[in-house]
DNA sequence: AGCACAATCTAATTTTTATTACATTTTTAT
DNA sequence: ATAAAAATGTAATAAAAATTAGATTGTGCT
């Protein structure tokens, strides 16, 4: 399988020098593709009124050594298939500049939807949970594009709570901070496609301290998902596009959201504290928007 | 499996009354759905990081006496799905106004309608062409909330061209850059409410000097827009609620994509050198997702 | 601190599935 | 019409998968 054609397109090139009842199986797969190739051996075989070594020898002409392979290529195919529709639809689209935004905007609302469809709704909960109790330490850290995400993330929750920290510079100074953290602390992570070994390693030592490692990473999931207490994962691009942090933000500017809607009573006279202070100190020669 | 609700839908439900070692094969199956569950239960346990039982008990809970019923569902599922492209997520997900997140996003995808369909093309197509030049030399300065977004178009632009510099710290050391600038700069400001008058200043000061000033900014405009050439406003909220910097990030990627697009040719180049020193000096030591 | 219970994994077992070898049938050419 | 070749199926076998039982680890509670 070294050329990029579809297993379909394969199969319809060879289709001519197939035998009689290769073509039937050819066809099945084709009216029913993908799923019919994810069945059994048998189960295609009864579909198509055909014996298993049929199925397979067809499978071997179109170049895949064990049916295993072939499942494994159509799996793959439709995995990104699924991911970006409309991407995969009409890649055009992108490349008239006329309305560039306009689909581009379409194409990245798609993917908040898909984001926002994936998500389970406790995995959110938790995460507001954990960063609204103000028993714990919030210690917030990302990658090299993500690390704006943290600061964004780490400004909107000094405004609400205390003992909130960004982690900055080289890793090996995070260490200090490390060794003191223990169950009431939450380590917000950030890390996306390429993912950082850094960031594993930190949430592992962390998760050993019992700290809650919180994490929001892109539908690929980074491996720190599996040390993560809560894990919040955002479609961020398709095979062929450009990636996109919007969906990622969007589930940052949510976490936000819900924290201040549900903790409204809680926060308000702090905000008022922190308006007052921040007018007597500020007064131009600070940035200050907001 | 006598209701109608999908595989995904049942999951979620049920995600909550899950043990965490279940959770975490449930992620990887919302987060590949429903590709991973085509699988075997030794490749999806893979995944997740989980033994095989694992697996099976969470197939259990989910209402399957076997693993085989279980994908066997799957398949019928993805059949009818890929029947009808166009009724992607069943919409009825996207109803449940009990779902804060839902709603949310339901919310920023208007704003970001709104945010696109007030947006003048010329503005648009005027800041990638400013960014894109090469002639120009790039200066971007955020405000306390957007400076994050500043550091993220940044990132983006250095890896595409040459200078482009960050301006931060406090405004007086800027003033070094400003005596040098000309018209050839560009100056990139994020100001949005509670509009900063350190920007407008900066602003005022530079545009004298015949320096572009390209504004990112929400829809009731910062006064820099006056002084600026081209100004991007994104609406970032509704009259009641909170803000969200989301939709202003759907521009700042949107410009990104564009820059990206328009001059492939020009930049892939340039993109595999990045690769190969990156790989050659990062190496685990430094963050470097991407 | 220690007991009970839940969660999870390891490893053995059973079932299913893919694969192979070979027999049978069908087709084609003379 | 018949022999040779191709196509296809049957049945045995090997491989891989699912499933189960029991051991181990971890957690919460008194």
């Amino acid at each position: 399988m070294s050329n990029s054609r579809s297993i379909a397109e394969e199969l319809r090139v060879l289709f001519e020098t197939l035998t009689p009842t290769e073509r039937k199986v050819g066809r099945v797969l084709l009216a029913n593709y993908p799923v019919a190739g994810l069945e059994t051996i048998a189960q295609l075989a009864l579909r198509a009124d055909v014996s298993g070594p049929t199925v397979l020898r067809l499978i071997s002409k179109l170049g895949f050594d064990s049916y295993t392979a072939f499942q494994t290529a159509l799996r793959d195919e439709l995995e990104i298939r699924l991911q970006s529709p409309l991407v995969r639809h009409d890649p055009a689209q992108l490349q008239g500049d006329s309305d560039f935004l306009v689909s581009y905007a379409a194409r990245i609302t798609q993917l908040m939807q898909e984001t926002v469809a994936h998500l389970p709704r406790v995995e959110f909960d938790g995460v507001v949970d954990l960063l609204g109790e103000r028993k714990n330490r919030i210690w917030l850290l990302g990658g090299r594009l993500t690390d704006p995400l943290a600061a964004y993330l780490c400004h909107h929750l000094k405004v609400v709570r205390a003992d909130v920290v960004h982690l900055r510079g080289v890793p090996s100074s995070w260490a200090d901070s490390l060794v003191d953290m223990g169950k009431h602390d939450v380590l917000v992570i950030f890390d996306i496609r390429r993912y950082w070994d850094g960031a594993l390693h930190i949430a592992e030592m962390a998760a050993q301290r019992k700290v809650s490692v919180l994490l929001f990473t892109d539908q690929w999931l980074s491996p720190v998902s599996r040390v993560a207490r809560f894990t919040l994962a955002a479609h961020t691009a398709g095979p062929s596009g450009w990636d996109t942090n919007t969906p990622l933000m969007l589930l940052v500017d949510a976490v936000i959201a819900a924290l201040n809607t549900r903790q409204w009573a809680a926060i308000s006279d702090r905000l008022q504290e922190v308006e007052a202070m921040r007018a007597r100190l500020g007064e131009g020669s600070h940035r200050a928007d907001e």
